[in-house]
DNA sequence: GTCTATATCGCGATAGAC
DNA sequence: GTCTATCGCGATATAGAC
């Protein structure tokens, strides 16, 4: 790799952890293009050197968000149904979405926010969460396909779990991966878990 | 009422009214002060002398939302606390809060998209959707004391809830309150009621 | 490729006539 | 109270030197 292509490198590198950084800090909506450039020590032309807009950024962000998730979820996510009715698998399957939200909160709120500012489109809401629910979704139906009784439709369902997840998510995990829990709810992330867990397996009656 | 303040107060309506469909149709964020007014047919200026920002104006439209809403709730709330294990004052209770949802997305969606726009604060997340859930924390809690076993602390378990139910109700529910059911994923309120109603009572494992 | 300097523009907000 | 006209700021995006 030749010396400019090197340095356009690290430029491109420092700009997009400025803005990781940045987006934490002051949210998305209110990261101006040169809060970034000035965070990352670089000069305002230089963004654009990078990347077309705010927007673009933001997308390489995500690519680069799924490629690590991709990978570290290919080891856990096997080919095989798992069966969401029994307790320590379900319990597996929230924990690693939770570990994935932790890690890449910045991204996850900023795309969040993103959404938010474009204009509605009907429908628009319930595609994103059913895409992000296809998981639950599959596990669900291949339960009913087993015989079991569900409440409900599979991506009903499926959404109904990610809908809950993912807000409790936002509402409780800090912007820094590794923060210590705050003192505020103060719950811990297994508390959080647990509870879940065992809302969604045996709702508020309990168990049997 | 004098002739001067009674066309003042059809202004103010006026621009209550158009910026509600505004704000239906391009999002909060996405309105203009302009689009409002000549939505309105009212002059750009005419504006200020109603409200000092678009955030005035939204903190108007949801005091107005909270006097109906807490018209209409007083008499179906009473003092006494119900039973959340039992499935019909369950879903009474998720119904109504479906219905007040129905009737005032284009507002809970402006506020939502402003408090996106905000900076972030550590904790603010949480401490709204607990402010929002503290009806179901408060019966969650009289049912500890009863004796029944809950599935985590009752705080927590209602902003669960709660994420689950506001969540799908920003992913379902049309912007017009009374818009027949898209044709996408076409779930009846009921459905998606007693979908959420078993699953929050008896979990994915079913009814004992 | 990176920098400084600047053009450009959308939009909130106000001044002043009617 | 409502209108027309305009000011001024904040932020994106580009031009051109190094």
């Amino acid at each position: 790799m030749g010396v400019r292509k090197e340095q356009a490198a690290q430029t491109q590198a420092a700009l997009k952890a400025a803005a990781l950084r940045q987006f934490a800090e002051r949210g998305y909506l209110n990261t101006k293009i040169t809060d970034i450039t000035a965070a990352a020590g670089r000069a305002t032309g230089s963004f654009y050197q990078h990347f077309a807009s705010k927007e673009d950024l933001l997308a390489a962000l995500l690519a680069d968000m799924h490629e690590q998730a991709g990978a570290s979820l290919s080891g856990a996510e096997d080919g095989a149904p798992h069966d969401l009715t029994d307790r320590d698998q379900l319990r597996a399957h929230l924990a690693a979405a939770w570990r994935v939200m932790r890690a890449n909160r910045p991204v996850l709120t900023a795309v969040y926010e993103s959404s938010m500012a474009a204009p509605p489109a009907p429908g628009a809401s319930w595609a994103r969460l059913a895409a992000d629910t296809v998981m639950f979704r599959d596990h669900l139906e291949y339960l009913r396909a087993q015989g079991h009784v569900l409440p409900g439709d599979p991506a009903l369902i499926g959404a109904a779990m990610g809908a809950m997840l993912s807000t409790l998510g936002f509402a409780l995990l800090p912007m820094e991966p590794d923060a210590p829990a705050e003192p505020e709810p103060g719950y811990s992330d297994d508390q959080v878990i647990d509870t879940v867990t065992d809302l969604l397996l045996y709702g508020l009656a309990g168990r049997p």
